[in-house]
DNA sequence: GCTGAAACTCATTACGT
DNA sequence: ACGTAATGAGTTTCAGC
C-alpha cells in the first residue's frame, strides 16, 4: 500500500501527544524543513491512515459524571436485523461509541450520563426498550489511560 | 463549574466533528465574531472542558488490522496490587487503551495487532503474562461508529 | 462582551535541487 | 523527497465601543 518508513512512524507519534502542534515543530524535531513535515503530513491524509482530529473531551468537566460501558448480546429469537438495532442505538443521545464485536457480546455501547440516577433512566427508557436487545452487562468506568499504541 | 451555555453547547458539537475547522467558520455558524468564537473555545480549554485535540488514526490503514477488547479480572489469590498490574499493561505496545473498571471485570484493554496470528502472540506472551491476571474475556471488533454524544 | 484592525504564526503553493 | 522563498489563511492580541 504505501510504505510508511520510521519519520512516518515517529511523526505520528508525535502528532498522537497533541494534534494541534504545528508542522514547523514536528519538523523540528524530525530534522525536516517545515514544508517537508507538512507533505509527509497530507500524503499520511492521502491513503487514509490519518482520519482527521477529533477534540479530547472531559465529560465530567461538562456535567457527565458517569460513564458506563455496556456489553449488549441480541435476543436470539425474533431475529431483529443488525441495522434496526443500530440504527435505533445511534438516535440515542446518550450514547458515544457503538462497537460491533464477535464474541461474549454483539456490541459494546459507550454511554454517557450525568449520574448513576441519570443513568439508571437512560437505561431503563432508552437501552432496555432497544429493538432486539437481549442480555445486558455493565461496567463503570473509574479512570482510563491512553497510550501511544504500536505506531 | 462554569455554566455553559446553550452556545457553548453548539460550538463543542461543531468543533467534535472537525478539530481543525478554524474559529472564523465556527462563529460565522453560531452568528459570532471570529475573536467572540476564539475566546469561547479558549475558556472552554481553561475550564479543563477541553483537554486537547487528539488524532484519528486508521489503525488498518497502518497494518494492524485487528482489534481487540479484552475484558480482565485480577486473580483473587496472590492480591498483586493494582499499581503492577498497570505498569506493567501500560508497557505493552499492543495496548491503546487501559480501562478500570466496576463490574464483571476490573479492567477493560483496548488491544491492536497486525493479525490473529499476531494477537495470538501478544495474547500468550504478553498479556497471559501479566502480574496478578485472572480469567479473560475477548471480543474482536467488527466496526466502529462514535457518535456527537449527549453535550 | 462585542467589533475591527494589527501583528504574528501557520498552512499551502511555487520553484529549484 | 527535500529546501528556500513567497503567499494566503488563521490565530492571537489590543484598542475602542
Amino acid at each position: 500500500m504505501s510504505a510508511l518508513d520510521d519519520t512516518d512512524r515517529r511523526l505520528l507519534r508525535l502528532l498522537q501527544e497533541d494534534a494541534a502542534r504545528p508542522a514547523s515543530e514536528i519538523g523540528r524535531e524530525l530534522g525536516l524543513s517545515q514544508p517537508a513535515a507538512w507533505r509527509r503530513i497530507r500524503r499520511l491524509r492521502e491513503i487514509g491512515a490519518l482520519k482527521g482530529r477529533r477534540l479530547d473531551l472531559d465529560a465530567a468537566a461538562l456535567g457527565f459524571g458517569v460513564t458506563v460501558f455496556l456489553g449488549v448480546k441480541l435476543a436470539r429469537t425474533g431475529r431483529a436485523n443488525l441495522e434496526d438495532f443500530e440504527r435505533a442505538v445511534s438516535a440515542i443521545r446518550e450514547v458515544q461509541t457503538v462497537e460491533h464485536v464477535l464474541g461474549l457480546y454483539d456490541y459494546r455501547l459507550r454511554v454517557v450520563a450525568r449520574d448513576l440516577a441519570d443513568f439508571e433512566r437512560v437505561l431503563r427508557r432508552r437501552i432496555m426498550t432497544l429493538p432486539g436487545i437481549g442480555p445486558v452487562e455493565a461496567n463503570v468506568l473509574l479512570s482510563e489511560e491512553r497510550l501511544p499504541g504500536p505506531i
